[in-house]
RNA sequence: GCGGUGUUGGUUUAGUGGUAGAAUACCUGCCUUCCAAGCAGGGGACAAGGGUUCGAUUCCCUUACGCCGCACCA
């Protein structure tokens, strides 16, 4: 089992390479830890995947409104949501073996609570321990731990002029999460656009972390990007849900996405948070098991009640007011927030996992099958000539011409005409058109099917329309 | 971050104190054509830096990156 999981992993990382899905970050300067590239079929794939949310959660919805707000904020940001003083790991080292430790779970062990506590509380309970002689380093016995120091997990950015930068409390983050931009939208959006509650707000974007360890592929990376909503509503409406209506609506809505485009249901299952975050009434994780992984469940999605913790924050560092006047109930209130929060990568990755197929096609061969839902996968559809004779390949390229307008398309011209079959099915290509000698007498080709390998006749005027129903969500 | 282990064409790998072979993939030509056919030809690699040595891809050190375990994961 341990070998299956190495092996399916590496084969995995090896083909996303070989394929032009992922690359290792700076590889010709000897790589870059934390950080993936991603090339061609990557970018598409990522594409299709982020639209696919999109439509999801706003399109298909009448009352989610899109954003796009900058990765630079004002400083002031994180400090009132709490990142730049608690969004790090109060780490003791043992000086004797180098284990590192977490401080607060150090302390969590003689039932002190010091979640989200500062460095001063961590110290002086240590340093009580340490007089009682009870602060001995768990891997060696040892009685030589560190005090507890901190390891920002934000990146900073040197933006502005010198003197700025100098300055302690003007330092300049680059975003650790995107829902930040959405809180500080949250007027603007209601001034400008006038939702009512209950209303969502959405972004996609990249966001930065100074993870001190990044390990596994991209599941923990320093750069990514993630898909975050933020849903506003009133807990006591009379006529609306209550919050853990709105909850459950939403933890459906969003394990039915993944259900929706195609990933096992088997693969997928709630985590619920047993530890809350001081201001959370409620939270749970989507995690999905990924085969690459030795079918450990990993997290995909947050979906997390949040009170109203953000918007208050905000409005106290601010000094604006952030409360909403409820017409019907005549009364001013902070609205609450139901948060979902999901990584691009991980999805992807999960997708990948999930579509990754080898089958035997003949006795003793077999073909490696990407059965990506045809919505996101990369490339739609391939056209070939059967062979490199000019009488083939002009009229295929018209058609691939046509095509193009619609479909993302290749066009391949290369090796035998199995070979181009298997290459598309390596990407997840739906369906491959042949154009062959038989074409030029009755104006048809050959549409084949990436996953049942069948093939149909069918005229080339009618493909348009023939795809247009094969395409029909 | 600690400990272990590793790094040879794009990918998977063989091998060596005298600068390397293969499979696969890719490109060209011929031929063939509906599920990775054939023939001929071609380009392509010892992670980086330092040391030992007449000579280092090979031995030693450092760094980077990967993998496994531990720890960590707002």
């Amino acid at each position: 089992m341990k070998e299956n999981k190495q092996d399916l992993m590496q084969e995995i990382v090896a083909f996303l390479k070989s394929r032009g899905f992922v690359f290792p970050s700076s590889e010709i300067y000897g790589g870059f830890n934390g950080v993936y590239d991603y090339g061609h079929y990557g970018y598409l794939l990522l594409e299709n995947i982020k639209k696919a949310w999109m439509k999801s959660m706003i399109q298909e919805r009448n009352d989610v409104l899109a954003l796009d707000s900058g990765i630079f904020m004002h400083p002031m940001t994180w400090k009132a949501s709490g990142h730049v003083d608690t969004f790090n790991d109060p780490q003791v080292d043992c000086k004797h073996c180098k284990t590192r430790f977490r401080a607060d779970h150090i302390l969590e062990k003689f039932g002190i609570n010091a979640d989200k506590q500062g460095l001063d509380f961590l110290n002086t309970e240590l340093d009580k321990l340490r007089a009682e002689k009870k602060l001995v380093c768990e891997n060696c016995g040892k009685a030589e731990l560190t005090e507890a120091k901190v390891f920002s997990l934000m990146v900073k950015s040197n933006l502005g002029s010198p003197t700025d930068a100098l300055s302690e409390e003007n330092v300049v983050y680059l975003r650790p999460e995107t829902c930040g931009g959405i809180y500080l939208e949250y007027k603007n959006t209601l001034d400008s656009l006038h939702p009512k509650l209950p209303f969502g707000m959405a972004q996609i974007g990249k966001a930065f972390r100074n993870e001190i360890v990044t390990k596994q592929f991209v599941f923990r990376t320093r750069e990514f990007e993630q898909m975050e909503m933020q849903y506003f509503f009133n807990p006591k409406a009379l006529e609306g849900k209550a919050t853990e209506e709105h909850f459950e609506d939403w933890k459906n809505y969003r394990m039915n996405f993944y259900y929706e485009y195609g990933i096992d249901r088997d693969s997928l299952k709630w985590y619920k948070h047993e530890k809350l975050a001081h201001y959370a009434s409620d939270a749970y994780d989507i995690e999905y098991k990924y085969k690459m992984l030795g079918d450990d469940f990993k997290e995909l999605e947050g979906i997390h009640a949040r009170g109203d913790w953000d918007l208050s924050q905000h409005s106290k560092f601010s000094g604006k007011d952030l409360s909403y006047f409820d017409e019907e109930t005549r009364e001013r209130f902070i609205p609450h927030i139901i948060e979902t929060s999901a990584g691009v990568a991980r999805t992807m990755l999960a997708f990948i996992d999930n579509a990754y197929t080898k089958e035997e096609v003949k006795e003793g061969e077999e073909r490696i099958v990407l059965k990506l839902d045809k919505r996101i996968s990369p490339v739609k559809v391939a056209i070939f000539p059967l062979m490199k004779k000019e009488e083939l390949v002009n009229p295929a390229r018209e058609i691939w011409k046509d095509l193009s307008k619609k479909y993302f398309c290749e066009f391949d011209t290369s090796g035998s005409i199995g070979k181009r079959y298997r290459r598309q099915d390596e990407i997840g290509t739906p369906y491959c058109i042949t154009f062959d000698y038989e074409s030029l007498e009755d104006n048809s080709v050959t549409v084949r099917d990436r996953d049942t390998m069948s093939q149909e006749r069918i005229k080339i005027v009618d493909l348009r329309k023939y795809l247009e129903e094969k395409f029909e969500f």
